[in-house]
DNA sequence: AATGAATGAGGTTTCATTCAT
DNA sequence: GATGAATGAAACCTCATTCAT
């Protein structure tokens, strides 16, 4: 059952998540982001109690919606198959939530940094789930020696991350399916 | 020969890049650069002009050393072995300079981003060592088929951010010898 | 018989109290004193109309505590007897209410004040308590020539509260007696 | 010396203090502030920090003002007449500075409160010019036995703001010799 | 070459009050 | 009889910039 008040912060989510991708997260103001969602401008501060604690719900609700979508395309029979829909997946995120993105890679690794603690949590979460697609990729015995598991799950995510943003913001005339194939082929350096 | 002015100049980028890793290029004020760096306020202004004036003169500073030290690695006779020397020489420069690195990685994907315009033509003289050196690879026959280089040095430049900083954030404690071959262990996607 | 509105009142008075020693009245928020009274907001509007209908309503109610207990030693056939008697049960009120006592010195003299011309009534309230107790001194011609009672009392209730908060914060090491003492020697000036 | 800033403060302390005596100094606006003082409101916040960094130095301000008021009569030759001085001053000051006066008396006894630790040591410094000034009394053999010195100044302190601004008040129409007389006659319980 | 006091547009935050439940 | 989510006017505060010294 969601409550009214879930169902604002809902919304206030949307609106930020929405203008964040075309203004970029820090600059946007609560005038906006109450406007754009419909509500006062007191009802961000009753929800959430600060612009920053509206940019850390968030950074919690983002990366959520991020690993349920990822999460989803781990089950696959073929595990190689399922790491490249996993990147598939995560590159339309990236599409669809610039702006989340976007100031995902600007705080991931500022240290100490305002939001690095909530951050680091959460890219943890992401992390796994790509490790342990990895782990199924090295049970099918398709990954080559050498490898460590959590170190390549660690900079698949980042480049993921980075490639996907490259992609939106200065080769925006590529197809997804392009662009997809170009991180596979970084891949292939650690499946066969 | 440098002169009072220069001298000025040079404290104040040190004082931003100090500042600028944990607080971001946004949440920076002017007051705390001037005071990090021991000046007036009104000095800042007398040098750059602005504040945008200040971070453009720093992105083009720490732009350019990036650029001369990857430059340095790209004249070796094995066009591959050059590539993996670059590789490292990026990490390198990464670890010596994290406060700019961490600068680049949040501005660099930043839309519309004060300091994008600024930014786009940097980004693309890093992407052009990287692809002359990746050119010079396809040209040796060592390329798969069906690489479009441009695409891979762009993968390539970002990748090589990313996996450096989560290195120096989140694993402090791996060699750089080892965090290399994890990413040559990447580059044998594109090379063989 | 309390019904359940007085016994929420009551809860609403005390959490007032309690948070106006230290907050002030102007300081104090209508959500505060519905947490510390573990009452909702709305209740507050539901029972007093608004902030101001809330304490309103506590000036009157502890104005009538203090005017009764002043009343009470105004009978003694003595009249000098009963306005040391009088003095002495305003420093037992300061002492045990002195949240209370602090609002009345705080709200009292501020002008144009939020509460001033509820408080203005009040006073006199117990203004006139402390002149009909001069005048029965006057009346036993204990009063020295030239004493203007109106003057008097309005002077001796101020002097009384100050001197009683002075004592509790500043020197609570002294007993009362003591301090009823030094104020009956201030006594001694409009008694004989 | 006084530099621009000194000088910048000091016509805020005056506009503050102008615009306290008519509308009290809670409920002042920086933004009336600066006006009534002729500068951006911006500068307040260079100059103080913040509203309640401007009342912190008005507070110190303002009682230093008063502690010279009341220093400069307590020279005199005759120690009683230099009391009375000292009490006709102190009720000018009130009367001049109405909107300070009431703010002192709002929170010199409210604990803990934002400013009680400011207040405590400048209530020192005018307990202590009076309780010098009583010493001098005492030492010219004209207060009467078991008065306690230390006591009988806070006493002193307290009923003289309370009593001047219940006159303001309450009874503007009082003429101010007739107040201190009244003030002198409460005194004749401590001197003769 | 450098300073730092002053500015004010534009943001964040507070809080008494309303109202549907 | 009580609730608490929502409101928006009105406050506080920030900070890039200017300019007289």
């Amino acid at each position: 059952m969601t409550s009214r008040a879930d169902r604002t912060k809902q919304r206030l989510f949307e609106a930020t998540l929405k203008l964040a991708s075309s203004r970029g997260l820090v600059g946007l103001t609560v005038d906006e982001i109450a406007a754009e969602a419909g509500v006062a401008k007191g009802t961000v501060y009753y929800n959430f109690g600060s612009k920053d604690g509206l940019i850390e719900a968030l950074l919690r609700y983002g990366v959520g919606q991020l690993a349920g979508r990822l999460r989803a395309h781990t089950g696959k029979p073929d595990p190689v198959a399922g790491l490249e829909s996993l990147v598939d997946e995560g590159l339309a995120f990236v599409a669809e939530y610039r702006g989340f993105s976007q100031i995902l890679v600007s705080e991931m690794w500022r240290t100490p940094g305002q939001w690095h603690e909530t951050l680091t949590p959460l890219r943890e979460e992401i992390v796994s789930i790509v490790k342990d697609q990895l782990q199924r990729v090295s049970d099918a015995g398709r990954l080559p020696e050498g490898v460590l598991i959590p170190t390549a799950a660690a900079g698949l995510f980042g480049t993921l991350l980075v490639v996907a943003l490259d992609w939106q913001v200065f080769q925006p005339q590529r197809a997804r399916a392009e662009v997809r194939d170009g991180v596979l082929l970084l891949l292939r350096g650690f499946t066969r």
